[in-house]
DNA sequence: CTCAAAAATGGTTACGTATTCATTTTTTTA
DNA sequence: TAAAAAAATGAATACGTAACCATTTTTGAG
């Protein structure tokens, strides 16, 4: 079977309700200020002719688009799919649309160009590197804008965890386990949030009275392969740590896959600790150590709220660091 | 800082350049129209300007949004953590945007309010009941559309795996490994999926001479709550039973959590097997024995180039059923 | 050079809505 | 019942682009 498609508009029904089209968009829009025996009429003829109203050209003429542009990391890392679904959810329930985009290394600068093409009502993104051009475009143009974890230099428009904490509570909780022999596995440091919880590393090492030049890290990048390789070099070691410090639960969720693959025993081989608390981790085939957010919501949740009281004017500038706590559970233990 | 925000359109641009704003269109879509040195005034003007051509208008004029809507389910179910990855990439690759929703049980009327006034190019969806009206309304709207994973009565628009075969395997291979005492936990009736695979399952019952009224079956919603009191209702069963079979990974992988939770070890003390072979169970701390495609690629990739063939009038009707394979990992074992 | 053909450019319109301003109709008040 | 106020409606326009058709400019053949 095959349909005939009629686009109906707002014309259309007028005619066919015998009213100007004015009054087809107030019935939808201002019911208060038509006859209720009119608004009957374009009612019926609504029906009758299935008309729904163009999203497209009311954009046009009211200059928003009812829609979110979301930049996020990719899924299989699962802070991703926590923040993806707060950010979504709470997107769409206030009665905004979102356009998602999974951002790699490669792909972003085509994602950035289609991004300010859309005129969107506001953008929401965890791609933003320490410096980055984008940052000053975004402001120039003048939409609304927030990064959730991640930061830039100018320090605005941003919601993240206190990454220097959570470096230093987790390895601090390391070595209060009587670990000597740690190492540690982070991202690249053009990244706030890899340089942050790096730093917290170090500073815990230094409190610890531990010659920071002494304890191997790899800065690496953050998919599967990169992380395998940089997981070989520590098998390598000419002293095999006891434990891992990853910078993210997505870098510790993927070492403990390495890990059980090989046929080491976690705790008992190593000891692997990371930071974000993301869900997948709360799960007992998981169970990992980790360092999050001492509140509930999470961070998507966080950011996206707050993008919706500068789209508000409510707000004009968001910089929030939130605290964090450790989450003991199965993947580190006394040495 | 505030920025004061000049919306620059081809017009001024235009008149900037000294041209008819068609010529400026014309270089942007139709350079080969052009005369080189009129482009090269016009792309000075348009630097200079920092303009960016209005998307929306653009759709208004062409009648088309270069947007495909998305409307998939949530993403702590791994599945769609796959198949929205997939259908995200591949769609912005193609140099459309996706508008996503997360559809549940409570919120899908008001999601399909607003993707009908968006006018999306097309439809991608995993949300669709058997007997849904929602098919007749895409249907007479004309709107390319593609269910995934999900079958509607009258059996057009879906690419699915085969769910009866998948469910048969499943049990079949629980079965081969000795088990007697053994139970089903699926979805409601109404989702073709969780029809199809209960069916596989009582398939193989009959084949193995089972009755298949003595045997349990838990068709429950999937959340983890609704898992939760499943999984209760299964430790109180007058015989316990040694395997579980769960109509998805993500049954199978909430049901391992709720065993670990409870001390229970798997598979000594329950044999746990799942339909889907979502990425997650390839993880070495879950390695659940399931069922999925024998292709390499997801569903979701599957669904979205055929709903691209649609759109492209190379096809007109897709009924695609995917065969399926056993993949047996460490949740299963010998009686 | 001339003239026809080809290339380049411009003027105008349509897309479907909301909005502004003007006009008509109805209600209220004295 | 007349005049003023209020309510209801309509006509015209803007939003920013692409597309169609008309016009001007350039090119090339003779």
């Amino acid at each position: 079977m095959k349909w005939v498609v009629f686009l109906v508009s707002s014309k259309d029904v007028a005619k066919y309700a015998g009213v100007s089209q004015t009054t087809v968009s107030r019935v939808l829009n201002t019911p208060e200020l038509v006859k209720p025996k009119t608004i009957e009429k374009v009612m019926k003829a609504i029906e009758e002719l299935n008309y729904i109203p163009n999203d497209i050209a009311r954009s046009l003429v009211q200059k928003k688009t009812g829609i979110i542009t979301l930049i996020s990391g990719p899924l299989h890392n699962p802070f991703f799919v926590d923040t993806t679904t707060a950010i979504v959810n709470y997107v769409n329930a206030r009665g905004y649309k979102v356009n998602v985009y999974f951002g790699t290394e490669d792909n972003l600068d085509s994602i950035y160009n289609a991004v300010l093409e859309t005129k969107a009502d506001a953008i929401i993104l965890s791609s933003m590197l320490y410096e980055d051009d984008l940052f000053i475009k975004l402001e120039k143009l003048g939409i609304p804008f927030i990064m959730y974890n991640r930061k830039h230099q100018e320090n605005r428009h941003f919601v993240e965890i206190d990454n220097v904490k959570a470096g230093y509570i987790a390895t601090n909780h390391i070595l209060s386990l009587g670990h000597q022999d740690i190492c540690w596995i982070g991202g690249p440091h053009e990244i706030s949030t890899f340089y942050g919880r790096y730093k917290g590393f170090k500073n815990a090492l230094k409190d610890s009275g531990i010659d920071v030049k002494t304890v191997p890290a790899f800065l690496t990048n953050t998919n599967k392969n990169d992380i395998k390789r940089a997981f070989e070099e520590i098998l390598e070691l000419p002293k095999k740590p006891t434990a891992i410090c990853a910078a993210t639960d997505a870098i510790a969720i993927e070492i403990l896959n390495l890990c059980l693959e090989r046929g080491f025993q976690v705790p008992k081989d190593f000891n692997v600790i990371g930071i974000d608390n993301v869900e997948l981790s709360k799960h007992h085939s998981i169970a990992l150590t980790t360092v999050g957010l001492e509140s509930e919501k999470s961070l998507g949740f966080i950011a996206i709220e707050k993008l919706f009281e500068v789209m508000e004017k409510k707000s004009t500038c968001i910089q929030q660091t939130e605290s964090v706590k450790l989450f003991p559970r199965n993947t580190t233990s006394e040495k």
